[in-house]
DNA sequence: TGGCGACATGTCAACATTGGAAGGTAATCT
DNA sequence: AGATTACCTTCCAATGTTGACATGTCGCCA
């Protein structure tokens, strides 16, 4: 379960509220591990059981304000060098290229070729939002940017290869 | 819920029992779409009770040979033209890259450089993968290598990334 | 003929994920 | 002052996914 491990590596940067964490689960991670509302209240009662994370204050409305603990810190850190990340495994869009056989040929083409219109328009999605941010010298400004440009990437070489799997249908 | 198309898929193009389709989901889509044994028998019970596949012949230890009836062809027709794929959006490795910034410079770089590695090696694995395959001129076959390029594309991709993303922490 | 490995299906508990309902408080705008 | 919007948390039902356990049959070969 890594959504405990997000939490946790948001909370290693600044301390933050539940409804906090929400909108940065909504903003930064949302290409990476969405999370909806009631999984990051869920989560974060277990992590404050567990100690893992600690409520330093109480705001208004009932927000609390959680912190990383020590214990929390070494967990993430055990998490990050110690453990093997499960490879990302699956893909709706190569599972319905799978069975493409069953529409005519061009059908087949005219799918992959929107994909490839798709693709074209995340990466400029990602090319806006690459504007929007304001970079600074911070690590997760570095390693936010390294993520970006493997979503830049990713995009660019689906583009690619969906125009070039149109062609191999024709 | 893409696991019940993935083995409507399988039954258009021949006819199986959950025992055939559990070695199909672990061979060929392992790397698209893994499911288990537990949710595959579950799965074809629903499919059958629905109509979408149908029973055409009963062999020794209780095998049940599934065909794919015209409502599931029609489903899975209707599935690949007129759905919509969910992006696929979950990636462990990134989330990690996300928090390497608890690591020192060294550990990050190391980390990203064991990265480059695994891919490469992924790269490598699919090819062994493709020379084991006996390719003909189904449909099958045709869209099976174009999902495989996609996985060697990925993977040089990512391969070439995380040697960039190594060298920009350091 | 006895045993083993492959074949074949079914069931269950636990956990992950989604989407929504419910309930309330503080700040802001008109 | 009243209405609206943003803030903030909790709970729940339904579904998806995993891994393990249970149960039994058939074919082969030593």
């Amino acid at each position: 379960m890594s959504l405990r491990h997000a939490l946790l590596g948001l909370l290693a940067d600044r301390t933050a509220s539940g409804y906090d964490l929400l909108k940065l689960f909504d903003s930064s991670l949302a290409n990476v591990w969405p999370a909806t509302q009631s999984q990051i209240y869920a989560e974060l009662n277990k992590l404050a059981d567990g100690g893992l994370i600690k409520v330093v204050a109480e705001g208004p409305r009932g927000r609390k304000q959680y912190a990383l603990t020590e214990e929390g810190l070494t967990e993430l850190r055990r998490w990050l060098t110690e453990t093997e990340p499960q490879p990302n495994v699956r893909s709706e869009v190569l599972l319905r290229v799978f069975f493409l056989g069953v529409l005519s040929r061009e059908q087949s083409e005219a799918y992959l070729a929107g994909l490839a219109t798709r693709f074209a328009e995340e990466e400029n999605a990602l090319r806006e939002l690459e504007r929007g941010i304001e970079w600074d010298e911070s690590d997760l400004s570095l390693y936010g940017r390294i993520a970006l440009e493997y979503g830049l990437r990713f995009n660019a070489m689906r583009h690619e290869w969906a125009e070039w799997a149109a062609a191999q249908v024709k």
